[in-house]
DNA sequence: GGCAGGTTGTGAAAGTCTTCACAAGCTTTT
DNA sequence: AAAAGCTTGTGAAGACTTTCACAACCTGCC
């Protein structure tokens, strides 16, 4: 199998959004033209991507909605739960939290840290903020597959470093900041004022 | 000028920070090197992607730290403030409001609004929520320059309907879902469950 | 059965982005 | 003043992605 590249990962997920969705509607059979359509991409796109994993179309009459949409699951891995620990329990850790999204999809958030001894101990949208020097024995205890980072750039270094310690191999980095870890470890940056920034040149050049 | 890639505008972006660091720690020059390295890019990428731009340092010594830090900022549109709207008050809404990186760069949230009339006229870390009625007025009276959409993804589509009518020309998206607009609109979509789902892709591949 | 209309799957072409290789140029040393 | 040591700026090569073009195939209709 040759090398899958992020871009067709990140539109794989786009386009099981949209099954799901067609899925609710009761639609059987989706054309590569029409997921394009709602998943932000064209139609060509849409079948390259596909044929990285198998052909699941039929020439004349598109891919059948529900089955598309569970091989999809499996490759992404959205046909079982994933147990992820949330390290920050600030307000964007309470918002992540929440976010239905991530229940949606299996991400369940099972434990939250923070280092702050006023915080440790207190309820936070009904899990139970731990210290963060428990992290180790939690994370195995509670089989927990991956992290979210949602602390203060100035800390989030150091808590890279324990989560690589304590054996994580896949990272949610909200912090502003660019992070070192070893090359097994896969660490993902979602950094909003970058985002804001691109749009601020966006005003700029028009 | 030739056209100026997204890629090369987030390292833009990256580089920014790096060197509000350096010039923190009062370092003067800084090398292509030096900067890729903080930066997490290639020396020949900085030294590519400044070029866009112009010719930012001298041979053999590197860049002017502060120097270049000002021209980037002018690039990315950086030296000046802009007015920001939050559109939804819900939990993401409220860490985004207290998100300090915005302020740091001078992206000033302004204006909440909700279209939960529970929600209405309650104050928001500061800030009073208002009614999504008004958002055309309150923008123009206001100088709003950019939208946040912070919204379950149902009401996003027609939040986005309402900014693009109130004559928004950026919108940076939360809710996980495609969103239409006009090509005039220029929409960044920060999707975190997308970028869990590429996380447990990994895990799955490996 | 054969034809029309529609859609997939994919090799090849085109386009975009990254990396290489090296001349040009600055500073320090001798 | 020439040589050594660095570092920038950039054309060209290479790698990667997207788009094109079209054969292969399915269904429904005549």
């Amino acid at each position: 199998m040759r090398k899958i590249s992020d871009a067709t990962i990140t539109r794989l997920s786009r386009y099981y959004r949209s099954l799901a969705r067609l899925e609710r509607k009761n639609q059987e059979m989706v054309s590569s033209k029409e997921l394009a359509q709602t998943g932000g991409a064209t139609p060509v796109q849409v079948r390259k991507d596909l044929s990285c994993f198998g052909q699941f179309g039929t020439r004349g009459l598109g891919y059948p909605v529900c089955q598309l949409k569970e091989t999809i699951a499996h490759i992404l891995g959205l046909h079982r739960t994933w147990n992820v620990a949330l390290v920050g329990a600030g307000s964007l850790g309470a918002a992540l939290i929440s976010y239905k999204e991530f229940k949606r999809q299996g991400f369940h958030i099972v434990a939250v840290f923070d280092k702050d001894p006023a915080k440790v101990g207190k309820n936070k949208r009904g899990l139970i903020i731990l210290d963060i020097k428990n992290l180790p024995e939690v994370s195995r205890e509670l089989k927990i597959d991956m992290a979210i980072v949602a602390v203060p750039k100035t800390e989030a270094q150091s808590v890279v470093n324990l989560l690589v310690q304590a054996g994580f191999k896949v990272i949610l980095n909200f912090a502003p900041v660019n992070l070192m870890a070893p090359p097994q470890v896969t660490i993902r940056n979602v950094n909003m004022a970058i985002e804001l920034e691109a749009l601020s040149y966006r005003l700029m050049a028009n």
